[in-house]
DNA sequence: GATGAATGAGTGTTCATTCAT
DNA sequence: TATGAATGAACACTCATTCAT
């Protein structure tokens, strides 16, 4: 979730306890491998003593701060929602003519997708346990509802300047544009074995990335 | 020895839970049953005792005829694939006139993803799994090139006939038809609760439909 | 148990079928079978499925003939105690010279143990399950008894003519004999691990079978 | 923060089923039960269940400390060596003359072999495996070096005197000694049946051991 | 705040055995 | 005589979780 930064890591402390008073970096720490380990195994998939293994800080400390397996999986899917949120809020493209600003939102989300497989694997999983956890979700709500509203404001420059449609549903264009850039890396192990094809190798990926703009822009272009 | 018999299978018999000396129809109950569960809740989430269903009799015959979990899961996955070629293969969409073959042929796939949300959610699951048990497929490589060769021809008479593009390749209209049809059952639970609608629904469902029909023929038509 | 025939094995003939409404050699094949995995993993350590893949003959078979796998075992037991007995009744040693004859009788002793390790490894086997199946074997009684007799004549002939101890009891030259034969086979594995030495090389066991001898003639000896 | 605590450790309650973070005793606990399953019914007859006693918590701290069956299996036979190691080595009989040494280490071993069956059967176990645990204990080896050094030394002493042989190789000794007082335990319950003589009767031992050195001593003498 | 020891319910799987033909 | 299908009890082992310090 969090770009690998240069940052030491952990036990550069001289004392092997160290960390030992820094809450919040334990949590941190605990969040930073079960994000990875429920990425890769699912909620079920996952060990609890795994998780607990390869954080510094002891198993113990899960049940400490989280109560349990499933609050340590509804923090690890919050904190992967708040960083998606705000990536999405520091876009600028509101100032952008319609049409760039629509193809860089794509491009981004796009990018955003296939640079953190963490968070799409994650909310495959969500959605494979029926979203049972986001109801626990504190600001998802409103964080699905803006990206929601930032497409509609450029559709609406768009149509207004006359080079969009005035009839396309902006939660058509919303879903078409999260469903193209979630399938690249959601089903890229099913479809490299069925059609010979890697989605998530670059070449495939940057080509796919324009196709994926060129796509959504003939979905709301005016004329061609 | 044994006069072989004209009289129809055992099978007549359907409601009954009668499974004796019936290999077929105990297998077929038991993948049956399999699907549901490891579409519910995965490989891992999914519970021997639970696929068994009822009799603690036929959980043993998992073993007997799958070897273990995973062997069941590898079978289940396959009947799946089995399933959706034998649809894609009966789809006789050649006779219609570009436009409409291409239209006809997302619906159907569409259509298809609606009604069966456990094919959707396996492929879930086996991608989840990184696609390890796709090797074991037997036949699932040819059927996948099959669905992209057969809307190849359709692109390339539209190409021919002057209604579609020359320059759109079949590998993105089949990933976009794909990715948008499977989006709409796979992600239906997190979108339902970030963005308060149900794609489930099938008011939305059919809307949602004829809006992927279009944005796919937009996608390819020369002129709109 | 049996020398290794020259004889063709079985599937010799053409029919793939072949040893129907042949039980005894079913039966023989069956007890094949079972005695070496019988010796090499023990009564426990055997699986009814292994002998019964193994074997041309099906698994149900073994139920046919021997009831369950204790009556399985048993069989196997009595089998080897039967081919034992044969042996020792076949030597030929009363009319040697006293000496020779003790001399010619452990040496046969000792080459038999270590050309069977089936038989050393089944009595093991039987001592663990403490020789709860020996009640079952009809003619094994007879069988230890009549080695015991051919031994004390030879001590007797020996005695009378001088050469041997009066007051050696045969029952301790017996046990003796049987010991240091017995031993060789059965603590291999261990001896050669605490000891770097293995007991099962050839080199070794000739030196040791001499060993053996000189000992138990230094034993009986009436004068060294 | 804590005042380091002057009471004596829980071990005051030794026959309370307190085991309350006591780990050796715990593990000590686990042992004891497990040397007698693992010695009355072998790796593969043994069942974790019944080692466990009849607390199904304890059962549980196999696999925290020892890991699997197999580990535990390892913790009971390298527990026995040791034993039987700290006893030949806190045997002096390097002051008694030459004979009597002998002899004595003899009755020794002897005694130790009948009234320790648990060990005796241990090491049939072992054999039946083939001795494939083995290579997993860790001072094994050098105990039974130990053990034939100190021989060596005796029968020295003894040839350097004059009262034993200078060409009876002391790994003979040494395995005959070892083989005579095993087979007395090791095979009671076969010989019981076959000859009707139990070698586990109180009578029946007490003669056997002196026989059992007198048949050593005989062996290494240098005149009788 | 932090930890090693302990726990009970349940997991996938294997076993010897029997059924129906 | 012979066999593939079926079975229930038990098996070794794992899980998330809690206790005592």
């Amino acid at each position: 979730m969090k770009t690998p930064a240069v940052q030491p890591r952990k036990k550069s402390t001289p004392a092997s306890n160290a960390r030992i008073n820094d809450p919040e970096r334990t949590k941190e720490d605990i969040l930073e491998i079960a994000t990875h380990a429920f990425a890769r195994d699912g909620l079920t998939g996952s060990r609890i003593n795994d998780i607990g293994g390869l954080t510094a800080a002891s198993k113990r400390m899960i049940y400490y701060y989280f109560e349990n397996k499933e609050g340590l999986y509804r923090a690890v899917l919050e904190r992967c929602y708040a960083d998606i949120r705000s990536r999405e809020e520091a876009i600028g493209v509101e100032d952008l003519p319609p049409e760039e600003a629509l193809a860089q939102l794509v491009r981004l989300k796009f990018t955003y997708h296939m640079e953190h497989p963490e968070f799409v694997r994650l909310v495959m999983v969500e959605n494979i346990h029926q979203g049972e956890h986001m109801r626990y979700l504190k600001e998802a709500r409103t964080r699905g509802l803006f990206a929601l509203q930032q497409l509609t404001r450029i559709l609406q420059r768009g149509a207004d300047s006359g080079v969009f449609r005035k009839d396309v549903r902006p939660i058509d264009v919303h879903t078409s544009i999260s469903a193209l850039c979630f399938y690249n890396v959601s089903n890229r192990w099913t479809v490299a074995h069925l059609l010979e094809h890697d989605m998530g190798d670059v070449t495939h990926a940057a080509s796919r990335r324009e196709a994926v703009v060129d796509e959504i822009l003939r979905l709301c272009r005016l004329k061609v």
